[in-house]
DNA sequence: GTCTATAAGATGATAGAC
DNA sequence: GTCTATCATCTTATAGAC
């Protein structure tokens, strides 16, 4: 392996992971870089020496999502049937109801917060986003769906919110309960 | 009328409303006092006279949203039917599409925001969220259903990520449409 | 490549004149 | 009651030693 940024001992690797921490927690702006620097174990000013500006590390955070988010559908393409694999998404965020009523959902937060900043995160942001609700479009076609657009919107939104009310309402509950709910309503459209 | 905290002109008003508009575009922590100063025609310093700090004017906001809700809900009443109570509320919702595609939800983007903060605002915003989510559980028990609660989520789930995913995608579209489906949903359950 | 020290700018808050 | 001037702090970013 190179030893391409230099990263002797991974230290980009570190900043991008507590970043990617602090600012499901904290959000962005909250988050400053001597928090993820110090969380990171890395010398404040040596920062720079990785992303050039706060909103390059942002960046790589939302650039792991990304890969994230891609991986995990790959994992869900091995199901044979489409309906499971929209119930096994939904599963994996029913899982993380308990950090959800914590933090959020880290995308849905994050998309939340950068909405109403100036520069051009959002738009990465805003990919994620589509990547998931394509996905899930071409599930419901395949399923024989009249409106596949609208049913994974309606399935993605229910989601997103039922995160937000957890997280409003510290009820990791929430996310489970409506997580069932919309198992039962894939299968009801089979 | 008195002259109850010395609001010659209205200024604490003006600054109450300004501080809400610019909290819903920017967000708590990227709004300054300067900038609701400056909106509200108010000079810098003496936001201090009717602020003691910026957390009381951010509970100034929400309070005003409180009772702006509490108002749309005893209008609802007149209805004589909760699920056209439901639908009409749903329907408001539905009209705020451009906007919250634009900026978010003011209460849901509120309540992400708080949430990943330190205060005690978080708590403030919570409770208008749980009067909405009262309200139509109460309407969905008048209207016989077996879990008035996990109905009265779902719906408000339903609305808090179409406006998210809407903003996201900067569509109003999506929860124009979104809404029309659940007026529908509510139909089904008579 | 790594780190310290610090510049530069913004922001919440205060003191005190009027 | 109203407003100006300013403080103190924090945070991003840079310069430069090692």
């Amino acid at each position: 392996m190179s030893d391409l940024h230099g990263n002797r001992g991974g230290k980009r690797e570190r900043l991008i992971q507590s970043a990617q921490l602090l600012v499901h927690q904290q959000g962005v702006q909250r988050t400053t870089l001597a928090q993820v620097a110090a969380n990171a174990q890395v010398p404040v000013g040596n920062v720079y020496y990785y992303f050039k500006t706060k909103d390059e590390l942002v960046a790589a955070v939302i650039a792991t999502y990304d890969d994230e988010m891609r991986a995990m559908l790959v994992m869900l393409e091995r199901r044979p049937e489409p309906a499971d694999r929209l119930k096994a998404l939904t599963r994996h965020w029913a899982d993380m109801g308990e950090i959800s009523a914590r933090y959020g959902c880290p995308m849905g937060s994050l998309c939340s917060e950068l909405d109403k900043a100036d520069g051009a995160l959002d738009r990465d942001a805003e990919r994620i986003m589509a990547i998931v609700v394509d996905w899930a479009e071409e599930q419901f076609r395949q399923m024989g769906q009249r409106e596949p657009r609208d049913l994974a919107i309606a399935l993605f939104s229910s989601v997103q919110g039922s995160a937000l009310l957890a997280n409003t309402f510290r009820d990791p509950d929430i996310v489970a309960r409506q997580a069932r709910r919309l198992e039962d309503w894939i299968d009801s459209l089979t």
